[in-house]
DNA sequence: GGGATCGTCAACCGTTGGGTTGAATATGCC
DNA sequence: GGCATATTCAACCCAACGGTTGACGATCCC
């Protein structure tokens, strides 16, 4: 009854939980990349980035894009909007500090394994 | 070795995936409550709801205090700063929008359920 | 002390999640 | 056609999650 039917912050927020999946985010923001080159630089097998890819592409955090063999994975970014929205509703900080952002992208990428 | 040890926005990001989870911290948006109160509206056990709330404070979004015997759970909003940060770095989008936020907090109060 | 209330603990259960491996399906190239 | 590359599918494993119930420790109040 009143079926349940995720809400969607729920697939963006789950979808981001996963240190490699937000890894992959952020190795995104600066090109597009191919499937295979996104799973390059990670210990675990190119099945396991398949799926990884694919949660992100279900909360529409990336869109895919097939093109001759080569899948290509774009980052969506107004997918965090409404997350964004809704987390800064709580907070009322300070809008954006890309200093703090790049700190953030520093430590992840340097620990990217998992 | 270096210890994988779950980076903090893992625990923030899974601990909001939950729309209970998120539903509770939009109700201590209004004011500190007891636990009881906090699963009065939700049709689950108190149990339940105390592990919610356990995992609402591993991730630092909310403390808890017992007075008496009853335990007081508060919002704690600076927590959500880093996962806005983070994420308002892929987006750049406009700082906040509250008008946004209401509409978010009235559809997931009109169905806390679960 | 004794009863009610507040909250957690412990054990259990079914589902989901992240990972593996191996086979299968495109597609590109010669 | 035939082989290599790119990606997914399918089956499986184990750990974690979200929930339940019942017992338990605190605390308040009379």
């Amino acid at each position: 009854m009143t079926a349940p039917q995720s809400h969607p912050l729920d697939t963006v927020f789950a979808a981001l939980a996963d240190p490699t999946r937000r890894a992959i985010l952020t190795m995104l923001l600066e090109d597009d990349m191919a499937v295979t080159d996104v799973a390059e630089p990670f210990a675990m097998s190119l099945a396991a980035i398949s799926k990884h890819l694919a949660v992100l592409a279900e909360a529409g955090l990336i869109t895919q894009e097939k093109r001759g063999r080569v899948k290509w994975c774009k980052l969506e970014p107004d997918a965090l909007r409404a997350a964004s929205v809704w987390m800064q509703g709580f907070g009322q900080f300070d809008p954006v500090d890309l200093d703090a952002f790049e700190r953030f992208l520093e430590a992840e990428l340097d620990a990217p394994d998992a």
